[in-house]
DNA sequence: GCCTGTCCTGGCCACCCGGCCAGTTTCGCA
DNA sequence: TGCGAAACTGGCCGGGTGGCCAGGACAGGC
């Protein structure tokens, strides 16, 4: 009973090149076990072009300019990320001024920008 | 000469749910023309936990909201945006706060996070 | 016609943001 | 024991941001 459900994974493709699209398409549906989405069905797993994280090269960021950085991703204001880590606004300038510096970026919108392509933070 | 080539398709495998990634690459490596990737190695697609995308649910933006939320995206200020666009600061400041209505977002920061998650935009 | 939606513009204003200066403490490492 | 990195705080200020008010032009649907 080792093999009594093997319930089929079910797989969404999210592949912009048709040449490529095709190809896996092909090679998956001969795959016992496996079957391809039909459009609109939840999916187990989905398979997409490149990988967005495989190569994460973490930038090097301090526990504390994760924590603002993560905050800010969620659209808090100065105000609110120092009231929520318990410290001045001076100091969450401070560490925002680091982040804009080490992620290269304009803006705080720009850093958290650059931080979710860079896979720093999950979106 | 239709098969001459078929360089092999690199697979990486993003799954965080041991079982499911197991079972996946039990099923993959039996693959022809399929072959998954070794550490670090570039990967043509990468087969990831959920859907991310597969119901995009598109929120009724403008043609001009796309323009202003895309340079948004980017980290342009107003201004930059109203150089862009050829049109005047204010003209941009209505389109934002549009944009911070429909993605109910408390500011410009918050705005790009919601349409990135919801895929309106490509970050 | 009239009305709705989109796009555009202006002024005004409180607030926020980012950059500059300065300083403190604490920690680990050479 | 000195020394740098990290974290924290303060004041100051120019410019950016977002919300409010008002208006006009222009296309499409009733």
């Amino acid at each position: 009973m080792s093999e009594d459900k093997t319930p089929e994974i079910v797989l969404s493709l999210e592949i912009d090149d048709p040449a490529l699209a095709d190809r896996l398409a092909a090679l998956l549906s001969g795959v016992a076990g496996l079957r391809l989405a039909a459009p609109g069905e939840h999916a187990a797993a989905t398979v997409v072009a490149r990988d967005p994280r495989s190569m994460p090269e973490d930038i090097a960021l301090t526990q504390r300019e994760l924590d603002v950085l993560a905050l800010m991703a969620e659209g808090s204001s100065n105000k609110m990320i120092a009231r929520q880590l318990n410290i001045s606004v001076h100091t969450v300038k401070f560490h925002v001024g680091s982040l804009l510096d080490k992620l290269d970026a304009t803006g705080r919108t720009d850093a958290v920008a650059h931080a979710a392509r860079r896979g720093v933070i999950e979106l």
